[in-house]
RNA sequence: GGCGUCGUAGCCAAAUGGCUAAGGCAGUGGAUUGCAAAUCCACGAUUUACCGGUUCGAAUCCGGUCGACGCCU
């Protein structure tokens, strides 16, 4: 059982900026590439579906500055997208900037991909949809099912998971179906906190919460003002519905509501205030459990060439 | 000024004499390894506007005070 079979290999040798959404790290971002010769991976899960640019918040052709930005617009709107797939495109993407002699910089705040991106996940089958709606339909059939299921087979797993959590008891009956194993023992990779060891630095924005929800505020209004529900209609036009995993992200399932008449444009943006505001919560629990982020307290108004200076100067000059 | 209705956690809201005052939303903390901008978990009233009374026992009944709303003058 200490075999934990092939993984994902974590990303060595590059830098990560990271923080909440709505927290200035695409400004930021651009300004800290040039300044220590990197190209940018974007760390985001849904900057990756093309078309899906206003209520991503995207950086545009002119925010890029001309510094190459990778792992954005590499997938359609009707595709899913996960973390495994993430972690080889981005390996991909960090080798060929290694090649071209530039450094390589994460920026973004999605936490797991950059657990993933730290540590590394142990290489398990791709998800298997008709296995899990097989198992879905089960457990809404007879709630608790699953876990009674996952207890015969996978004590370990079944202890660890929540009855409730019927996403990773799904996950880990597949893991058991197709390798006859639990879950658990192979999901090492994030029991050691290997930033360190991976020769990785990293900076997290650091906001106090009223301020970063005053951001967020502002950020969705601007959006509207953007025609964040022009291009919600454009991929609602496309003809293919978006995918699960696109389908996730803040605003594109409330806009769509409303388009089809389905409700109030206002209560829709009240709505995305509070999911965006929930996910910074969320995100604030991550980057405190992540151990070697250097903090950078931030304040209003934003000086991106300041902060992005005083991150280099950390990077380059404290070893 | 008179009459009536009402006043339960930040908000919505159950319980109308008797187990430790439902639940939802928001908020906070945590989890998180192929859906992660997703999902899951945990936490709130020694107390029902206030004062007094009836009763073995009151958020629930009675009186008063304050406040809100409605109607009348």
């Amino acid at each position: 059982m200490t075999d934990s079979g092939e993984i994902i290999s974590p990303i060595t040798d590059a830098f990560f900026l990271t923080g909440p959404t709505a927290g200035g790290k695409t400004k930021i971002g651009v300004k800290l590439a040039n300044l220590i010769d990197a190209e940018v991976i974007s760390l985001d899960s849904m900057a990756v579906y093309r078309m899906m640019d206003i209520g991503t918040a995207k950086p545009t052709e002119l925010e890029r500055e001309g510094v190459p930005h990778h792992l954005i617009d590499v997938c359609d709107p009707w595709e899913e997208y996960s973390l495994a797939d993430y972690l080889k495109d981005a390996g991909r993407a960090a080798d060929e900037i290694r090649a071209r002699g530039k450094r390589v910089l994460f920026v973004g705040g999605t936490p797991l991909y950059l657990k993933g991106a730290l540590c590394g996940i142990f290489e398990g089958p791709p998800a298997d949809a008709e296995y899990r709606n097989e198992l879905a339909a089960r457990e809404a059939a007879e709630p608790g099912a699953l876990h009674r299921l996952l207890a015969e087979r996978a004590p370990d797993d079944a202890e660890r998971l929540h009855p409730n959590d019927t996403r990773r008891i799904i996950r880990a009956l597949e893991i058991f179906r197709a390798r006859g194993r639990s879950i658990t023992s192979f999901q090492t990779q994030f029991h050691a906190e290997s930033g360190r060891t991976n020769r990785c630095r990293g900076a997290v924005l650091d906001w106090e919460r009223p301020v970063l929800n005053t951001r967020i505020d502002r950020r969705v209004d601007q959006m509207m003002k953007d025609g964040f529900s022009d291009e919600v209609g454009r991929l609602l036009s496309l003809g293919k519905p978006l995918s699960k995993t696109a389908l996730q992200g803040v605003g594109y399932a409330e806009l769509a509501a409303v388009l089809r008449g389905e409700a109030e444009p206002d209560e829709a943006v009240e709505r995305i205030k509070l999911r965006t505001r929930r996910f910074a919560k969320r995100q604030a629990t991550w980057f405190r459990s992540l151990s070697g982020l250097t903090p950078i307290e931030m304040n209003e108004p934003v000086d991106p060439d300041a902060a992005a200076g005083l991150i280099a100067d950390r990077f380059l000059n404290e070893e």
